[in-house]
DNA sequence: ATAAAGCCTGGAGTTTACTCTAAGTCAAGA
DNA sequence: TCTTGACTTAGAGTAAACTCCAGGCTTTAT
C-alpha cells in the first residue's frame, strides 16, 4: 500500500505518516526495491495504534518510548506494561476533566436556552 | 487578593494568568490605584471558567471568543449559547475517542499481564 | 525515451499555549 | 528615606506536533 492509499484511508496528511516514522512514532516502514514505502499489513497495524493514541490527546514521545521498548524485545514486558498502565491513568484523569467541564458547559447551555427564549439572564454575569 | 494567592490557589503559575488576560481569555482584572491586580471574586470566576475550559482541553480561542461575545452585551445570547453547544460537541467527540483508546490499552494491558507473568506473548507483535 | 506525476530526505517554518527576561514601578519594613 | 521584594508591561523564547519546501530519485504513461 502506498502512502497516498494509507493517508486516504486514515484521513492524515502524507507528511504526518512520514513524520511520525522519522521520531520513531512507528517502527521503519516496509520500502521496495527503489526505496518507496509499500505500507504492509503489520506497518498499518503500527500506523492505528499511533493514530488511536494520538486521536485520545497521549504524547508522540510516549509512543516513541513504547516503540523503543519494542524494539528491545522480550525483555522489556514489564516497562511496556508499565507505560500502558501509565497511558491508562493519563486517559482515565483527562476523561474526569471533560466529565466535569460537560457539566459545567450543560448548566450553562441551559441557562442560555432560558435566556435566548426570555430575552434576558436569569443569573449573574459570566 | 494578589495575583501569587491566586496562583498558588489554583496552582498555576502568574505568568500564565498573565497570559490569559492579555489574550482576552478572561477580563480585564481589577487593579489597585498603584496598577497592581486584585482579584475580585468575579474576576476568579472567569479564572476558574477559564481553567475548567483548558483542564478539558478547549482552545484558548474559544474561550476568547466568548469572552469577546460576553463582552459586547446581551445580544450576544445566541451566539454564546451556540459557542458553548459547539464547544460541547468537541468534548464528547473527545471523551468518545478517549473511550476507544482505553478500551484498546485495557485490552494489551491485559495481554501484557499474562505476558510478564509466563515470560512469553500470547499474540503476534506490536 | 522522456515528460509528468509521485515519492524521497533533510531541514526550515508554523501554530498553540505557554514561559521567560528585561527594565522599570510599587509597597512594606528598617 | 532607602532598600528589598513583589509586581508591572512588552517582547522574546520554548516545546510539542505537525506542515511545508527544495532538490533530487523513481515510476508510469505516452
Amino acid at each position: 500500500m502506498t502512502i497516498k492509499e494509507v493517508s486516504e484511508k486514515y484521513n492524515i496528511t502524507q507528511d504526518t505518516l512520514r513524520y511520525y516514522e522519522r521520531v520513531g512514532m512507528i517502527p521503519t516502514v516496509t520500502r521496495t526495491s527503489g526505496g518507496i514505502r509499500d505500507y504492509q499489513p503489520k506497518d498499518l497495524s503500527w500506523v492505528e495504534l499511533a493514530l488511536c493514541m494520538r486521536s485520545a490527546g497521549l504524547p508522540v514521545e510516549s509512543m516513541i518510548e513504547y516503540v523503543r521498548l519494542f524494539q528491545q524485545g522480550d525483555s522489556t514486558f514489564a516497562a511496556r506494561l508499565q507505560l500502558l498502565q501509565d497511558q491508562r491513568e493519563v486517559l482515565l484523569e483527562q476523561r474526569k476533566q471533560i466529565d466535569e467541564t460537560l457539566d459545567r458547559l450543560n448548566y450553562k447551555i441551559a441557562r442560555y436556552q432560558v435566556a435566548v427564549e426570555t430575552g434576558k439572564l436569569t443569573w449573574k454575569e459570566e
